[in-house]
DNA sequence: TGAAATGTTGGGGCG
DNA sequence: ACGCCCCAACATTTC
């Protein structure tokens, strides 16, 4: 059989270590055509938001730098996925395609079409995986369904040997006799405009040695005081691989054998607290996987499906300062401000300014998550829809409706100081930490002190605490009423 | 990976 | 010395 070069088609996997359709590609020593195809239409609703193309831009610049480095181009074309595969397989002469599976439903289904289309050509498909640490066909309850509560899932998955990461990539690949063309980079205009992505680069890195280099730092600087400091906003206290994690930069599993290895050198057996809690987050990120690709309608629908006839209100003015930065909550604003301007919100902040959004605001979970989608650098399907479900008390292992957090307690606990506060809501800098969570309740002196005008350069709450409160539960008794007169007949109490 | 309301306990001031 | 009240601290229940 004629060697031709293999297709090595990434998608989002953006690595070379620890990559199996990149070692199945490599494995008869054939040359090696690296390819990104740019395919909105096939991802639909949920192509990757500006923020998330910011990150992806520098990523796939990032992934040229490495492959140059082994002597290899990425290919870059933008349109349909499987029409550049066949195109480009007839002009290499390729003989074979390799990629990692995308944990994604929709990537799934359209898979099977391609596998099928590549085939009729004769051509060989290898496809390798690596996103997630299980397969979640495999990772089922005692009645053979998937786990819809996290601590019995993940005890599930933690049982048993885990799969370690592939070997590295090789130090040089086989070029083809001629490369084929390629787009630039520039022309598909990913990165959003220069005012707003301008202070981006302090969400992370993009790329492969990036992820890696926050990786070990975390591991050697914040892993042991993690199970506190990740709910610290002003800390960097948290991992910040998440962007990493959803481009393929890194795999869950290089992540576990790193803890586990910095666990063994240490003598800490079997490992700290804050190895476990962060191991635990690992295990959250892949609950929402699993989750999104057992139930692949909620990023619509509440997988709760009663919830779909809750009667959330849509305001204009309240998601406008929600987003903007302007409830009068100062965390919540914090919170807000933060994401516009890096593209990125510390994990507690998010739970704090969701809860907000959906149970004082009222306003649907769908709404706000589709704001995170388009603002976050981290996007990510399943990990936002699981976030939002479970805010509104609509998902798996979510939080009761009448779990309301209140914003102010939350930052008095998390941001007790208000550094976090003060970085990203400058006008209140100035406020004593005990009035910097609760602005309204200074005297006149103190504000003027503070140089803070309330209703000018900072709004007064945008809704009292206590009626939000009372007003969601509130929504929930009538609607849990109306639903039971309705259902009287066919759901017995 | 809540918050608020309500209940209980125990120390200390005081008559 | 004693009972009473107040209230903080903590626990439990309810939303």
């Amino acid at each position: 059989m004629p060697e031709g070069p293999a297709l090595l088609w990434f998608r989002r996997d953006l690595r070379l270590d620890d990559n199996e359709a990149l070692r199945a590609a490599v494995a008869r020593g054939r040359p090696v055509v690296p390819v990104f195809i740019l395919d909105e239409a096939a991802e639909g609703r949920w192509a990757p938001g500006a923020a998330s193309r910011w990150w992806l831009h520098g990523s796939l610049e990032a992934l040229t730098q490495e492959l140059a480095a082994r002597g290899a181009r990425l290919i870059l074309r933008r349109g349909d996925s499987r029409e550049h595969l066949l195109a480009l397989a007839a002009e290499t002469g390729a003989r074979a395609v390799c990629w990692n599976e995308v944990p994604d439903p929709a990537a799934r289904r359209c898979d099977v079409a391609l596998r099928a289309a590549l085939a009729a050509q004769g051509l060989e498909v290898l496809v390798g995986g690596g996103a997630l640490l299980r397969s979640p066909e495999a990772v089922r309850n005692q009645s053979g369904g998937p786990y819809r509560v996290f601590t019995p899932f993940w005890r599930h998955c933690r049982h048993g040997e885990l799969e370690l990461p592939v070997a590295p990539a090789p130090r040089t690949l086989v070029a083809p006799r001629r490369w084929p063309r390629s787009d630039t980079l520039e022309t598909w205009a990913l990165r959003p405009s220069l005012d707003w992505a301008a202070e981006f680069p302090a969400s992370g890195e993009p790329g492969e040695a990036g992820a890696r280099r926050r990786l070990a730092d975390f591991i050697a600087r914040a892993m042991d005081a993690y199970g506190t400091d990740r709910d610290r906003p002003a800390l960097d206290g948290t991992s910040r691989l998440s962007a990493a994690l959803h481009f393929g930069e890194l795999t869950p599993r290089q992540v576990w054998a790193a803890v586990e290895a910095a666990s063994r050198e240490s003598g800490v057996m079997p490992r700290s607290r804050g190895a476990q809690v962060f191991l635990d987050e690992v295990g959250w990120r892949e609950f929402a996987h699993h989750l999104l690709l057992h139930f692949p309608d909620t990023p619509e629908r509440p997988l709760r499906a009663e919830y779909a006839s809750f009667p959330w209100r849509r305001e204009a003015a309240a998601q406008d300062a929600w987003r903007g930065g302007r409830t009068g909550y100062p965390i919540v604003d914090a919170g807000m401000r933060q994401l516009w301007r890096t593209g990125w919100m510390h994990n507690r902040v998010r739970m704090i300014t969701a809860s907000f959004f959906v149970k004082q605001l009222l306003q649907p979970w769908a709404d706000g998550a589709a704001w995170f989608w388009d603002t976050l650098v981290d996007a990510d399907l399943a990990n936002n829809t699981l976030g939002w479900q479970w805010s509104a008390g609509c998902g798996a292992d979510a939080a009761p409706y009448f779990r309301i957090f209140n914003p102010v307690l939350q930052g008095e606990k998390f941001d007790p100081d208000g550094e976090y506060v003060r970085r990203w809501v400058p006008e209140l800098a100035r406020l004593p930490a005990r009035l910097i969570h609760r602005p309204w309740e200074a005297e006149p002196a103190e504000l003027a002190a503070a140089g803070v005008r309330l209703g000018g350069d900072y709004p007064r709450p945008i809704v009292d605490l206590r009626e939000g409160r009372e007003r969601a539960l509130r929504a929930l008794e009538t609607w849990q009423r109306d639903r039971r007169a309705a259902g009287a007949g066919k759901e017995p109490a």
